[in-house]
RNA sequence: GCCAAGGUGGCGGAGCGGCUACGCAAAUGCCUGCAGAGCAUUACCACUCCGGUUCGAAUCCGGACCUUGGCUCCA
């Protein structure tokens, strides 16, 4: 199994450090505000990567942290005049429901940030100890210049790291420093006691202290998005490797691609934002979780409403199958077995798709790949299934690898009941099946053209009939 | 300026030395009273540009150009 790791820059052999046990960590968010489709971007990769490693036969040990104490959560509750720690709490809520919906399972722990003060205090005096921290007016800082292997993620050296947006403070030793634990004396503010007085962590440290509590000084994988590769994922090798002599932190730093939003990466300050929530009220996350994993976890991908439905579309061929499969698994003339011939003929198509699937996750995830593989068993067995050539026995074991990749991928293969964006009020759905019901009479007598007229003018009222064999039919609004 | 990720058919998106996925959209056929849906088949032979290596390059090596992101807030 081949994984790309950003601090190599290549994809490597994976190969956990205890035997079949892989601990994995992903940066979580701080939770000031609703999450939106580019967290979920990330979070549906590495719920699929976590996925696939248990379907391999790993035990999965996956860690996420909150940050649930931070200058933005601060800030947003003095605006809003909340309290901080349940304005956390709120968001944190919200955060784990949208996780929920999505389908994302996987993860093992959550980790607040709040609750780890003594194991960061920990850390930054072990720091201290070592000489790779110091304390200034301030707080307590990292001395950069200490630790040689500084920007070795981010493929940058000193020089590159001279350069900066933000006016350093000047009790800095070094512009690179980063802040540990940060001191504040307001009573009013969220403040713990340390051996340097009232304050709160720095953001990177909280993140090595949990992960030293649950995993050591070395685990894995860790995993977050592209955009915290530096300066966050960078301190973090900085903190924990300095702090226990051991490298590396971690065996494989696996970066996700951002969303962006015609062409430009989705965030806050430019507005082009759409939340978990929002996109859940027009979109299923089946859906989306298709669109996420259409593109490989390293590409960027664009995101908008013509690209969701494309994934929807494509989606709903997988699931047609499916629902042909167990129609003709109940149909009384689907033949018990077939020939010899066709059955091993059939044996050796799924073993193929099997094997192709496994290759492309393998092979870093190619989540795109693999879902190519499924859809050429989609068509083979669509094909077999028009020749009648296909046993009841063929179709379990088609449904049954179908299964198996639903269960990898997250996303159902089962066709769900209405989409809710399609329900209407009551009185109009009532209304629309009397139309229905009188067309059907129409249609009995053979009436074609009065049905016809009464779908055609349903459809100029963006009411669209779509006529069932049997009779009847089903009806979408646009 | 430095670092990173990219630039592939009408669109989305893999591939990363020869076999040129897959999906959406399209065309044709099957089905259906018709339409839609569904299914099958088919077509297009695409890789930012300029050099080079090679029998052979979208893929490797130089060199440009362009896009997006990071450079101490960020999934």
């Amino acid at each position: 199994m081949m994984i790309h790791s950003t601090l190599s820059g290549n994809k490597e052999p994976f190969q956990p450090i205890h035997k079949n046990r892989v601990n994995l960590f992903v940066c979580g968010p701080t939770v000031y505000d609703d999450s939106h489709i580019g967290h979920a971007r990330t979070y549906i990769a590495f719920d699929v990567v976590a996925r696939y490693l248990k379907y391999r036969g790993f035990s999965v040990f996956y860690l996420q942290n909150l940050t649930d104490v931070d200058d933005k959560i601060i800030q947003r509750a003095s605006e809003l005049g909340a309290e901080p720690a349940s304005l956390a709490r709120k968001f944190e809520k919200r955060y784990l429901e949208d996780m929920h919906n999505l389908g994302v399972t996987n993860v093992n722990f959550y980790a607040r940030a709040t609750e780890h003060i003594p194991e960061i205090i920990s850390q930054i005096e072990r720091l201290m100890e070592k000489g790779f921290a110091y304390e200034t007016q301030t707080g307590v800082y990292f001395d950069e210049s200490r630790f040689e292997d500084f920007g070795k993620l981010s493929h940058q050296t000193a020089e590159d790291l001279e350069r900066h947006r933000i006016e350093p403070d000047p009790t800095k030793r070094n512009p690179g420093d980063f802040s540990l634990w940060k001191k504040r004396e307001d009573k009013e503010e969220v403040t713990w006691d340390s051996p340097w007085g009232r304050g709160r962590p720095g953001w990177h440290i909280e993140d090595t202290a949990i992960t030293e509590t649950y995993f050591g000084p070395q685990y894995d994988i860790h995993g977050g998005a592209m955009d915290l590769i530096f300066p966050h994922h960078e301190a973090e090798i900085a903190q924990m490797e300095a702090a226990s002599g051991r490298k590396p932190l971690v065996r494989c730093w696996m970066h996700t691609g951002f969303l962006n939003v015609k062409g430009e990466k989705m965030s806050k300050s430019l507005g082009n934002f759409v939340t978990i929530r929002d996109m859940l009220q027009r979109y299923d996350a089946d859906s989306f979780r298709f669109f996420v994993l259409s593109a490989h976890y390293r590409s960027p991908i664009d995101f908008s409403e013509g690209a969701l439905e494309q994934s929807r579309r494509s989606l709903e061929r997988i699931r047609q199958l499916v629902k042909i499969i167990e129609e003709q698994l109940e149909c009384s003339e689907t033949p018990e077995t077939a020939s010899e011939a066709l059955q091993s003929e059939v044996d050796i198509r799924l073993a193929e798709a099997k094997a192709k699937f496994l290759e492309f996750m393998d092979n870093d995830f190619n989540t795109p790949y693999a879902l190519g593989a499924i859809f050429e068993l989609v068509r083979d067995v669509n094909r077999r299934m028009n020749e009648k050539t296909i046993s009841r026995k063929a179709l379990g074991d088609a449904k049954n690898l179908l299964g198996e990749w639903e269960w990898i991928l997250g996303i159902s293969f089962s066709s769900k009941g209405p989409e809710p964006a399609q329900k209407p009020e009551d009185l109009i759905g009532s209304l629309i099946e009397l139309l229905i019901e009188i067309r059907q009479k129409l249609r009995d007598k053979k009436d074609w053209q009065l049905a016809d007229d009464i779908r055609n003018r349903m459809k100029e009222l963006n009411i669209v009939l779509e006529d069932a064999k049997a009779g009847g039919g089903k009806y979408t609004i646009k």
